[in-house]
RNA sequence: GGGCGCGUAGCUCAAUUGGCAGAGCAAGGGACUCUUAAUCCCUAGGUUGAAGGUUCGAUUCCUUCCGCGCUCACCA
């Protein structure tokens, strides 16, 4: 039963106690890490450090033990960086020698020690004296097959951290991205900024938002699903440059690629326009992937990526002709759009508006296909709210989505800065919110007095951090790359 | 939310047609001064996710519930 060991394990700890040694003490003594014990004494052979004959200190986990009876070898973990240590029967005394040798995998110790190597050649701390720095309750999983159930992986992420390889590999991977993402803004003049997450009104994404209730004001707040409205108010306010990396929150189902609570980074520039954004995305990303993985050919879900060089642009509409001979363009109205997808035989289309429809052919058709990176742009008015117009064809704004791995990574346009157009584009989301679209905007009357007292040619940016590191890690489901991803609860 | 699948010892997994729930690792005791999945001997460890039902008998069949996974829907 899982008791028994817990029990041993209360009873060494009571054992400790009444010898009057503290299980948890609150100093630890100086230590080498272990990664730099290895750095400075793994090319020294046997009689060099015979002749150095230095006592050196470490700290760290014990991850495994072996014992021979008068001879005891255990692993140490420190940092991610692992040394063996031995304890001597016949070079300790007894008492210290037993200390050692009732120690329990998963206890956190310090042992000062002389280096020496074994007949395997394996660099070796020979322990000369031992502290117990913390005292563990439970053991480890399995040291062989490790841990794979995946609830547990997640319930317990630390168990996940210590036992597989992997799970670390991709925190590090993560840290690393979002530290890369921030030196490149940061090197470009962007100003880190922090907006609200309770706001009283949503908006900046078609999502549907989680709500909650502030207590002393009685007042009702919704979680936000996007930072957008609240960065432009700061370009209103000449903060020319400036980014967030936080979390959104939207109310909708979990999958491979969706977790309610997610990492953006949302980011505006002033006096530029989506094709600079562009230029900016590029670099970003090979900027953040050079640092993270130092190559730009990488592998993801068993393809070859290569983030080298300009990423392809191509126009939504003409993506969706190229795939599936539907010139959606040519389709004024809904009802002939359905035709044309009946005719190709290419499903029901049953979605209710044009815009939808073509939403749909996109998903279906292009998305899956997009693995190299690639710029969908020009997408219809009607899917982008906050966008400015193009120049060339009024339908259409100037908004482009950067794809890799057939997954949208992100999204960005020419800000919509024309108050009236916003307003006008805000009205009719209500009005189809009217009609039971439960992911359109509200209006947001005071973004609109913002944008009235003047924003300035903006080109802006949203990227999903989550996916960006799904990509960089090659992990194939967003939970993995999302220390605790959302899972139901385990207490009803 | 729908469909499909899974849930057995702390971990990784077995259990024939419905017929006494088992192994390895971990744990406890013992042997062992060069192991790195150490080895060898012994011991203990289970409400088979939960609750019902069918049956002489249920890990196995049925129902409901809980949790997880895949998938569709939702969703950028």
């Amino acid at each position: 039963m899982s008791e028994q060991e817990r029990e041993a394990r209360r009873a060494r700890l009571e054992a400790l106690r009444s010898e009057g040694v503290d299980p948890f003490p609150a100093t630890v003594g100086a230590w080498l890490p272990i990664g730099e014990l290895r750095e400075r004494y793994e090319p020294m052979d046997s009689e060099s450090l015979e002749a150095e004959a230095q006592s050196v200190a470490v700290v760290g986990r014990i991850m495994a033990s072996r014992s021979f009876g008068k001879l005891l070898f255990l692993r140490i973990v420190e940092a991610g960086e692992s040394i063996q240590v031995s304890a001597k029967k016949n070079q300790l005394d007894d008492a210290t020698f037993r200390f050692i040798r009732d120690l329990d995998v998963g206890d956190f110790v310090r042992f000062e020690g002389n280096l020496w190597r074994t007949k395997t050649d394996e660099l070796t701390v020979d322990a000369t004296s031992v502290r117990l720095l913390s005292k563990s309750l439970r053991g480890l999983p399995e040291k062989w097959h490790g841990l794979s159930d995946v609830e547990i992986r997640y319930r317990q992420r630390y168990l996940d951290l210590l036992v597989n390889e992997d799970a670390r590999r991709i925190a590090v991977v993560r840290s690393r991205t979002v530290s890369a993402m921030r030196r490149f803004l940061d090197a470009r003049g962007f100003l880190e900024v922090e907006t609200p997450v309770l706001q009283p009104l949503y908006g900046g994404a078609a999502a549907r938002p989680f709500t909650t209730c502030h207590n002393t004001y009685d007042q009702e707040l919704y979680l936000r699903i996007s930072d957008e409205l609240y960065l432009k108010r700061l370009v209103v306010g000449g903060l020319d440059r400036v980014y967030e990396i936080g979390h959104d929150f939207r109310n909708e189902g979990v999958s491979r690629k969706h977790n309610p609570e997610f990492t953006m980074m949302e980011c505006y520039q002033a006096y530029a326009d989506y094709r600079d954004i562009m230029e900016l995305v590029e670099s970003m990303v090979r900027s953040i992937a050079m640092e993270v993985r130092g190559t730009l050919q990488i592998e993801y879900d068993g393809e070859k990526i290569d983030l080298a060089g300009a990423w392809p642009r191509i126009p939504l509409c003409q993506a969706i002709d190229e795939a599936t001979g539907v010139d959606v363009l040519a389709c004024e109205d809904v009802d002939s759009l359905r035709a044309a997808i009946r005719k190709k035989k290419l499903g029901p289309g049953d979605s209710s508006t044009w815009a939808t429809l073509v939403d749909d052919l996109f998903s279906d058709h292009v998305e899956p296909t997009l693995v190299q990176p690639t710029f969908i742009t020009d997408h219809p008015v009607e899917l982008s709210p906050l966008a400015k117009r193009s120049q060339d064809d009024p339908r259409l704004v100037e908004r482009f989505e950067p794809f890799i791995g057939a997954m949208e990574i992100g999204n960005a346009f020419s800000e919509l800065n024309d108050p009236d157009d916003q307003r006008a584009r805000m009205e009719e989301q209500l009005r189809s919110q009217a009609e039971g679209d439960e992911e359109a905007h509200p209006v947001d009357e005071d973004f609109l007095r913002a944008l009235e007292h003047g924003m300035p040619p903006t080109g802006g940016l949203g990227m999903g951090i989550d996916r960006l590191v799904m990509i960089l890690a090659d992990a194939p489901n967003i939970r993995e790359v999302i220390l605790f991803p959302h899972l139901r609860s385990e207490i009803r």
